[in-house]
RNA sequence: GCGGACGUGGCGUAAUUGGUAGCCGCGCCAGACUUAGGAUCUGGUCCUGAAAGGGGUGGGGGUUCGAGUCCCUUCGUCCGCACCA
C-alpha cells in the first residue's frame, strides 16, 4: 500500500476510503463471540431506518459510542459494539398504503443508505451481527419471548413471575384458596371445582393471571392511524407519532401485565447507573403512592358498595361527599330517577370528550347522582357526585371528597355548597384546603390528638379489623396494551379456539407476515391480515390473531440478540448470555425513557425470573446524547414588495415577513445574494437593501432540525468536506455529549485545521517524512503523558469535548517544539485513533506497523514525566486539609518545614501562635499540629 | 402547581471537584505571504487603567485563610410530569 504523503481534500477521501475497504476485507470489528478477556459492550438504541437518512444530530451518539468501544478495545477489552434496526414501524406501512411498495423493500432500501452513512463516518460496528426486527430469523423469538408471558404468572408470594403449569398444579391441589398472585380480581373456586371445569372454562380462567393477556377495557385508539396505541406512545391526548387525536374506547386487545413488575421496576433504578432525569420519569410514570382503600355502602343499594382509594385514611372523617368518574361502572346504577334529568346530559358529555379537552378544562364541574353513601365510621350520608376531574384510569375511579385538605375537593365542594370539614390542624380553612402532613387531627373521633402519621396506620388498621378496608399501594403504571391493528410488525403467535386464545407450539414458530393484497386496515380495529382468509382460517378450524405486535416488541429484548444472531435454538446461547450481558454502556435519546427503556426493563425482569437471561437488568449504564438543533437562517421581504432587508436594517414601520432560507447560503450571518438569487426563481429579480458596510445579514434561530426549515446540515457534505475524521472530531467538541446544542458548521474549521497540523508533525510541506529515532526531550515527554493521561481520564467519564481540546493542545506544542521523535509520536496516534481512525490508520501503517491500529494497546501513562517541577502541599491543620503550598518538588522535608513556619497564614489559623509542630509526611501532606 | 437540570467573554465551552477564572475552538483585530481568497502562517483578544494595580462567573447574603464550585435567598432559562385522590 502505497502512503499517502499529504493530507488536502483529495487525498483525505482516498484515505478514509481505502481503510474502510480495508476494515471491511479484514473484519476487523469482528469481536469474538467468547473469550478469556474481560467483555464490554456499548451500544446504540437501534435506529428505525427512515426514509430521510441521516442528519448531523442523528451520529452525535454513534460517533461518541464507537468512540468509547475503540478506546476500551486498546485497552484491552474485548468490545462487542453492534449495530442493528427497528425495522417494523409504521412510517414504512403509510408509504406502503399511499404506493403500494412492500414495507420490506422501502425498510432494506432505507438501511442501506444508513448503513452506507455509517460506513462513511468510519463507525466500527461488528458487521456479523446486524440484526433487523423484521427479519423473521430475529421476530420468531420476539414471538417466542410473548408465548413466555402468555405460558406465566406472577407469583406474588414468589416475588417472581412463574410458568402458568404451576398455577396450573395448585388449582388442581387447592383451587383458588392459597393463590398469591398479581392477577385480574375472580370468585374463588375449589380443586373439585377446576377438575370439574371444561376446558374453555380453565383457559377463561387462566387468562385472568396470564402476564399476556387479552382484556376488555378503555384503550387509546387512533382513528388517523388506525390503531390502538398504548399511553407511553400518547402525548396530550394527541399521538406521538404525527400528532392525531387519540379517543378512548373499550376494546378487546392484547396487553402485559407490567403492572405485576411495577415494584421491581422501581427498586431495580436504584441497582443501574442511568440519568437521575429518566430514572425520576420512570418513577413518576410508574406513580406509586402509599393508601388505603375503602369501602363505602350506599343507601338502598345493598349490592353496590363504592370502592375508594385515599392516600390519607386519616382525615376519612372530613370526607363529606364521594366522587366517581362519569366512567365508572356504578354510576348507571347510582343515578336515582330524580336526579338522572340533570345527571345524565352530564355524564354522556363527560364521558365523550377527549382527554385534551377534559385537562385543559379549568372549570369544576360534576353532577349529583341522587344516591347517598353511608360514612363507614359515623354512619353519616354523603352524597355521591359524578365528576370529570375524578379519573377511572386511577385507583379505584372513585374518591372520597375531603374538601377540607385537598384544593380539588375543597374548589368542588365550595363550587356546589357542600359541607366543608376540619380534621387535621395545621393551616387555616379560610385560605382553601390545606394538606399538610405535619399537623393533628381532630374531629376524627378514635384518631383525636393522633399525629398525621400515627393516624394513618390507626385508620388503616381500624378498617381492616371492621372489613371497611385495606392499606393498599397504588400505581398510576397501567398494564400495556400491546395489539396493534397493522400489518408491519410481528404476528402473534396465537390461535383461537372457540374464541379462546391458543399459544402456537414452539416449533411452527416463527409465525411469519403473509403477503397481502392491500396494506390499507380493513376497518374499524381491524389488521389488514384479517383479509388474508388462507392464513388466518387454518386446517384444523382455529383462526389466527390477525393483530400484529406494538413497535416496541423487537427493541425489547434485542440487545440479547446481538451474542448470537444466528442461533435458532434459543434467543442467545447460554454461555454467551453469560459472557456478555449486561450492556455495559448504553446510549440514546431521552425520548425514550418511559416507553422503549421501560418495556426494555420490563422483559428483562420477566426473562431473569424464569432464567432466560442472566441478568435482572440489562444495560448498566445509560446515557443521554443531547439533540443538535438545527439554526436557521431568517431573511426578512417586504410584505407587498419583493425586497429584501438586511437583519440589521429593519425599518420600524415596515411590515415584513420572515423566511426561512437555505443555511448552505449564509456564512456567519452574510447571505451569499447570488446564490440566495439562483435559489428561488420569484427571488431572482428582487431588490436587496444592504447594511452600511454593503453585506446582507440574516438572523439566526435555533429550532429543531428539518427540511421544511431549509437548515439541515448533512454529514456526508461535511465528510466530502473535511473529511469523516474531522466531522467526527468536531461533533464531540461541540461540547458535553449529554448537552443539547445548536450546530455550528463554521467552527469545523479549528478542528480540520487540528488534524492537519497533526499530519505536519509527521510530513512536512512537501510530503517528507520527518519522523526520528532520536530520543525526545522531557518537554516532549511531559506533553504527550499528559495527554495519554487526560485523554483515557476523559474517555472514561464521556468528556470527549474536553479530550479534543487536550489534543489541539498536544500539536500546538509539540509544534512549538519542533517535536519529529518517534517515541512521543506513535504512542500519540493510537491515543488519537478511537477519534480519527482513519487518519491514525494510515500514519500508523507510516510508523511500519503491519497490522491495524485498532488492536494496538493504550500507551501506558508513565506518571514520571509528568510531575511537576514544582508540587503543591497540602497542609492539615490538627487533620483538617486547609491550605496547600506550593513548592519546589525537591525540597527537603526540614524546608518544606522551615516555609510552613514561616507561612503567615499558618500562623493567623493558629491565633497568632506559631505551630508547635509540623511533620511532613511521605505522602507529602503537611500536618500541623497546634 | 410538583419534580429535575442549569446560569461563566461577542459565541460554543474549560477549570485538577474548595486553591492563579476564562483552557481549546469559532468570531473579531493586527501583521506576513500573495495570481486579493470563504486559502495558509504569526501575534493579539474579559472589563478598567499609561502603568502598577483594581474589578469580574445572573442578583443579594452566608460558610471559609480562600467560593464559578458548598449553604440560604431571589431572578431567569431549559426539560419532564401534571386534575394521580
Amino acid at each position: 500500500m502505497e502512503p499517502i504523503r499529504q493530507y488536502s481534500a483529495e487525498t483525505i477521501a482516498q484515505l478514509e476510503d481505502r481503510w474502510q475497504q480495508y476494515w471491511d476485507h479484514h473484519q476487523t470489528y469482528v469481536a469474538p463471540k467468547t473469550s478469556d478477556k474481560p467483555k464490554y459492550y456499548v451500544l446504540d438504541m437501534f435506529p428505525y431506518p427512515s426514509g430521510a437518512g441521516l442528519h448531523v444530530g442523528h451520529p452525535l451518539g454513534y460517533i461518541a459510542s464507537d468512540i468509547l468501544a475503540r478506546f476500551k478495545r486498546l485497552q484491552g477489552y474485548n468490545v462487542l459494539h453492534p449495530m442493528g434496526f427497528d425495522a417494523f414501524g409504521l412510517p414504512a406501512e403509510q408509504y406502503a398504503i399511499q404506493t403500494g411498495t412492500h414495507p420490506a423493500i422501502t425498510t432494506e432500501r432505507n438501511i442501506q443508505t444508513f448503513l452506507g452513512q455509517m460506513r462513511r463516518l468510519g463507525l466500527g460496528h461488528d458487521p456479523t451481527t446486524q440484526l433487523r426486527t423484521s427479519d423473521p430469523g430475529f421476530y420468531r423469538w420476539t414471538q417466542w419471548v410473548f408465548l413466555r408471558l402468555f405460558g406465566a404468572w406472577y407469583n406474588q408470594a414468589a416475588d417472581r413471575a412463574e410458568p402458568i403449569e404451576t398455577l396450573v398444579g395448585h388449582f388442581e391441589r387447592q383451587g383458588s384458596a392459597g393463590v398469591d398472585a398479581h392477577a385480574d380480581p375472580h370468585d374463588p373456586f375449589t380443586a373439585q371445582e377446576w377438575l370439574a371445569w371444561d376446558e374453555p372454562s380453565r383457559q377463561r380462567l387462566l387468562l385472568h393471571y396470564r402476564l399476556a393477556y387479552l382484556s376488555y377495557d378503555f384503550v387509546n385508539w387512533c382513528p388517523a392511524l388506525g390503531t390502538v396505541l398504548a399511553n407511553e406512545e400518547v402525548k396530550d391526548g394527541v399521538s406521538e407519532r404525527g400528532g392525531h387525536p387519540v379517543e378512548r374506547i373499550r376494546m378487546r386487545q392484547w396487553a402485559l401485565r407490567i403492572t405485576a413488575y411495577a415494584e421491581k421496576l422501581l427498586r431495580g433504578l436504584d441497582t443501574i447507573d442511568w440519568p437521575d432525569s429518566i430514572k425520576e420519569q420512570q418513577r413518576n410514570w410508574i406513580g406509586r403512592s402509599v393508601g388505603a382503600r375503602i369501602r363505602f355502602n350506599v343507601q338502598g343499594q345493598p349490592e353496590a358498595v363504592v370502592e375508594v382509594f385515599t392516600t390519607r385514611p386519616d382525615t376519612v372523617f372530613g370526607a363529606t361527599f364521594l366522587v366517581l368518574a362519569p366512567e365508572h361502572p356504578l354510576v348507571e346504577s347510582l343515578v336515582t330517577a330524580e336526579a338522572a334529568l340533570t345527571a345524565q346530559p352530564y355524564i354522556a358529555w363527560a364521558s365523550n370528550r377527549t382527554e385534551r379537552e377534559r385537562s385543559a378544562e379549568k372549570e369544576v364541574s360534576g353532577v349529583f347522582t341522587g344516591s347517598y353513601a353511608v360514612h363507614p365510621f359515623t354512619g353519616a350520608p354523603l352524597p355521591i357526585w359524578v365528576a370529570d376531574y375524578v379519573l377511572v384510569g386511577y385507583g379505584t375511579g372513585a374518591i372520597m371528597a375531603v374538601p377540607g385538605h385537598d384544593e380539588r375537593d375543597w374548589a368542588f365542594a365550595t363550587r356546589f355548597g357542600l359541607p366543608i370539614c376540619e380534621v387535621v390542624v395545621g393551616g387555616d380553612l379560610a385560605q382553601g384546603a390545606y394538606s399538610t402532613k405535619e399537623g393533628t387531627l381532630i374531629n376524627s373521633d378514635f384518631l383525636d390528638r393522633l399525629a398525621v402519621p400515627e393516624a394513618i396506620a390507626r385508620a388503616i388498621g381500624e378498617l381492616e379489623a371492621r372489613g371497611l378496608g385495606e392499606g393498599r399501594t397504588t400505581y398510576r403504571l397501567r398494564d400495556a396494551v400491546f395489539s396493534r391493528q397493522r400489518y408491519w410488525g410481528e404476528p402473534f403467535p396465537i390461535v383461537y379456539r372457540e374464541g379462546l386464545p391458543y399459544g402456537v407450539p414452539d416449533d411452527e414458530l416463527p409465525v411469519t407476515l403473509p403477503e397481502v393484497e392491500s396494506y390499507q386496515p380493513t376497518g374499524q380495529a381491524e389488521s389488514p391480515l384479517a383479509a388474508v382468509t388462507d392464513w388466518v382460517e387454518r386446517p384444523d378450524g382455529s383462526v389466527r390473531e390477525t393483530n400484529t405486535m406494538p413497535g416496541w416488541a423487537g427493541s425489547s429484548w434485542y440487545f440479547f440478540r446481538y451474542f448470537d444472531t444466528g442461533n435458532d435454538s434459543a434467543l442467545a446461547g447460554p454461555e454467551r448470555l453469560k459472557y456478555w450481558a449486561p450492556v455495559d454502556f448504553y446510549i440514546g435519546g431521552a425520548e425514550h425513557a418511559v416507553g422503549h427503556l421501560l418495556y426494555a426493563r420490563f422483559w428483562t425482569h420477566f426473562l431473569y425470573d424464569l432464567g432466560h437471561v442472566p441478568v435482572a437488568e440489562f444495560a448498566r449504564r445509560l446515557v443521554n446524547q443531547g439533540m443538535i438543533q438545527g439554526v436557521s437562517q431568517m431573511v426578512y421581504k417586504e410584505r407587498n414588495a419583493n425586497v429584501f432587508v438586511s437583519a440589521d436594517s429593519l425599518a420600524a414601520g415596515t411590515a415584513y415577513i420572515e423566511i426561512h432560507c437555505d443555511v448552505h447560503l449564509v456564512q456567519g450571518e452574510v447571505l451569499n445574494l447570488e446564490g440566495f438569487r439562483a435559489w428561488r426563481p420569484e427571488y431572482a429579480q428582487a431588490q436587496f437593501v444592504v447594511s452600511a458596510d454593503g453585506k446582507f445579514r440574516t438572523r439566526p434561530q435555533v429550532e429543531k432540525m428539518s427540511k421544511s426549515k431549509y437548515n439541515v446540515v448533512n454529514p456526508d457534505t461535511l465528510c466530502d468536506q473535511y473529511g469523516a475524521d474531522t466531522f467526527r472530531m468536531y461533533e464531540m467538541f461541540l461540547g458535553p455529549l449529554e448537552a443539547s446544542k445548536p450546530w455550528d458548521t463554521q467552527g469545523i474549521t479549528g478542528v480540520h485545521g487540528f488534524l492537519r497540523r497533526f499530519w505536519r508533525l509527521f510530513y512536512d510541506e512537501a510530503g517528507q517524512w520527518r519522523v526520528q529515532d532520536a530520543e525526545p526531550t522531557p518537554a516532549m515527554l511531559k506533553q504527550l503523558h499528559q495527554t495519554l493521561k487526560k485523554v483515557a481520564d476523559d474517555c472514561e467519564r464521556l468528556s470527549f469535548n474536553t479530550a479534543v481540546a487536550q489534543f489541539m493542545i498536544t500539536v500546538n506544542e509539540l509544534t512549538k517544539l519542533g517535536c519529529q521523535h518517534r517515541a512521543v509520536l506513535e504512542p500519540l496516534v493510537v491515543c488519537l485513533s478511537p477519534f480519527a481512525p482513519h487518519l491514525a490508520e494510515e500514519l500508523w501503517r507510516a510508523l511500519g506497523h503491519t497490522t491495524s491500529i485498532v488492536h494496538a494497546q493504550y500507551p501506558t501513562v508513565e506518571e514520571r514525566y509528568l510531575v511537576e517541577a514544582e508540587f503543591e502541599y497540602p497542609i492539615s491543620v490538627n487533620g483538617k486539609v486547609r491550605a496547600k503550598l506550593l513548592l519546589p518538588l525537591d525540597l527537603p522535608a526540614q524546608a518544606v518545614e522551615a516555609q510552613v513556619l514561616a507561612l503567615e497564614e499558618v500562623q493567623r489559623w493558629m491565633g497568632g501562635s506559631a505551630p508547635k509542630k509540623v511533620v511532613v509526611v511521605p505522602g507529602r501532606i503537611v500536618n500541623v499540629v497546634v
